[in-house]
DNA sequence: AATGAATGAGCTTTCATTCAT
DNA sequence: TATGAATGAAAGCTCATTCAT
């Protein structure tokens, strides 16, 4: 009798660790903020990256490395979004740049859904957990110091009088967070667009020569 | 059959169910802050509380419904807190109507780090908890309805131009909610009194005649 | 999230999902006869297999589901071994066959304690689980149809008179099953042989051409 | 101010003990029935009783105790009734004694549901638990004992031969218990009078003088 | 590099039992 | 006697992590 073994055929493509840790951010991302941070689990992640279970630990060595890892990627993306519209060459003029800032803030890219789940998600998490605490706050850091500087050359050349740019700063970036918690909380009775008005109508109150009151 | 072989031997003493019951919410509320909310387990809840393990389910009957009753708890003190500055009869002009909220508003009691913290916590699981948003989103229409009519009053009597009560309610609490944010985040660089300055300003700006611009 | 703070470290062999399944549900029969259902827990199963807590969520997930699949297969077991006999070339007179049906129903290996002692252990609880139920009933009706058809054979030859296979197979079977029981509750007062006896003179009294009465 | 404290009423009315515990039993008895031994807990029976948690330990010290008082409830209540209709002054010849142990044994009070299940549930713990067996089994001694005495003067006065009176009743009593079981498993394909045609047949074949065949 | 069966600590929940009232 | 809030051991189940393949 002739044995013939067949052997399970295993699909194995090695991709270079870059692809592989993106692949796994991405999925991370999508699990976060469909299920939630804690029902999101290893296997779910790799499930929805279509990997298997222990990859993770092989590319990231553990669940919590591969969360903060996300929660990085997701920072860097929207400080170095804020930084190239700073730095642009496009917008030369302050009136521009705080309007292209404004755009960003309220673009598709940066208040997706998911986006914004995942870093309420963090957040939450955030007051125990020194590590996600300390990107959030250096995120916060370095988004402020951008916006503060280009409010103060707004200032500078507006001629403003008793504004701080500090405070102008710090009350755009917190209503900024508190609109994007109103999006991702009651999407229903809040809209990007009414978002936007009340952020530029703050804008527009304190800087009136750079920025024209929202249309409707 | 469970066996239970050993007779457990302790202290006992029997207590009006609201006691226990507040008495877990307010051991929930310190452990979410200390140790966020997917560390919360139901053994460091009623270490903290003094009790024996099994107490949650005889109370709250599960983890889920502990943690519904804990946000409701949170909620309905701020609104009922909210409520009674509106209705009171001490403020009774507008202007000391806003002036009371916010004073409320970072009052030590509402902004205290571990309430914060357990709003965030909340905040954070909801987009994938139909029941914590639902709760949360019902707060928010409470609060913002408050709110806008009683600044709806102010702009009527200050004859105030093209502001919307609607819009200026909804930025003044997406303004309070990020600022919150900063003083959960960033407790260092942002206190108490620079989060109130920055509210005061923004209703300063808007409502002139009921809200002076914060001191230095 | 949940922690998992120790690194686990011990042997490991993969095998296939059969072998394992068939694993444990060896140890659950061995454990139900030992202990008896209400005693029978997961730690007891896997320990008895020599396996992990966690396998039996793996291969089952959940006990109920192990539990099912045991009665399932030791059903099944006594199924198809009164076919084989039924179907048998090897015996091909009617007589035959029900001498092989008896000699079956009183083997060693059908009247082995721990298997009575699961097939008790499911009847015990059958009234209140429609699951047990329905497989026990179904076993029930797939031996009675097969006994009944053998049973019409035998009195068509013999042409007896005043004999209804169906109730000389219900008897049957109902004799079977009360014997069982006499074997696993009194073990010392009763016998394989003695049980054999029993059931043997049944048949001979009813269908005698074909059976003869126990020796002595 | 006047202090009115209303001290909260419970009722509390003192039975005798014995009238508890058969409360408790006869709770016990349909628990198990409704809901199957293993999921039989004592806030069921307590609360089917319409009594307080604690009371069990305080009549039976165990849940244990409690269902060995049950069990033996059962078993002396049959045993009780099968030896009252052996020594009645109403059947005193062989014939009616044996017809009315047949309609003793199927009558209503001893094939009701919850006996059964109660009786089933107790048998599929017995070969883990001593004490369960000891009690099943000095029952069947016991109704062993009296049937076999009976069964002889029958065969005495009807001169069969090549009966063992024995043979007879460790039949006939394995035989009652595997109706038992199929009223209990198959109510649907199984009904009291077919039971019962079944024992009167086997009866009928063994003792013609005694016992008429089952009519239709 | 990649897989996924296997592990076992820790989770929520259950429930027999205790005991102050 | 009787109550029922309280206890805590043990249950079933989850899931981050490991490692033979």
């Amino acid at each position: 009798m002739t044995e013939v073994l067949v052997q399970p055929l295993r699909k194995r493509r090695a991709e270079p660790p870059e692809v592989r840790r993106e692949q796994l951010i991405t999925a991370t991302i999508t699990c976060i903020a469909r299920n939630g941070m804690s029902a999101t689990t290893m296997a779910e992640v790799t499930k929805e990256a279509g990997l298997s279970q222990g990859i993770v630990n092989l590319h990231f060595e553990s669940k919590e490395k591969l969360l903060i890892a996300t929660l990085r990627t997701i920072a860097d993306e929207y400080n170095s979004g804020q930084q190239k519209i700073l730095t642009s060459s496009v917008h030369t003029a302050v009136a521009d740049k705080i309007q292209a800032l404004l755009d960003f803030d309220f673009s598709p890219r940066v208040t997706r859904k998911d986006k914004l789940a995942v870093w309420f998600a963090f957040w939450g998490e955030a007051k125990s957990r020194p590590t996600y605490q300390h990107i959030c706050s250096a995120s916060d850091i370095a988004t402020d110091a951008a916006i503060r500087s280009l409010f103060q050359q707004a200032i500078d050349e507006g001629g403003y009088r008793g504004i701080s740019a500090e405070l102008l700063a710090q009350g755009y970036t917190a209503l900024i967070d508190g609109l994007w918690l109103d999006l991702l909380i009651a999407p229903r009775r809040f809209t990007r667009k009414r978002a936007k008005q009340i952020a530029t109508l703050y804008l527009a109150n304190a800087l009136p020569q750079h920025i024209e009151p929202p249309g409707d």
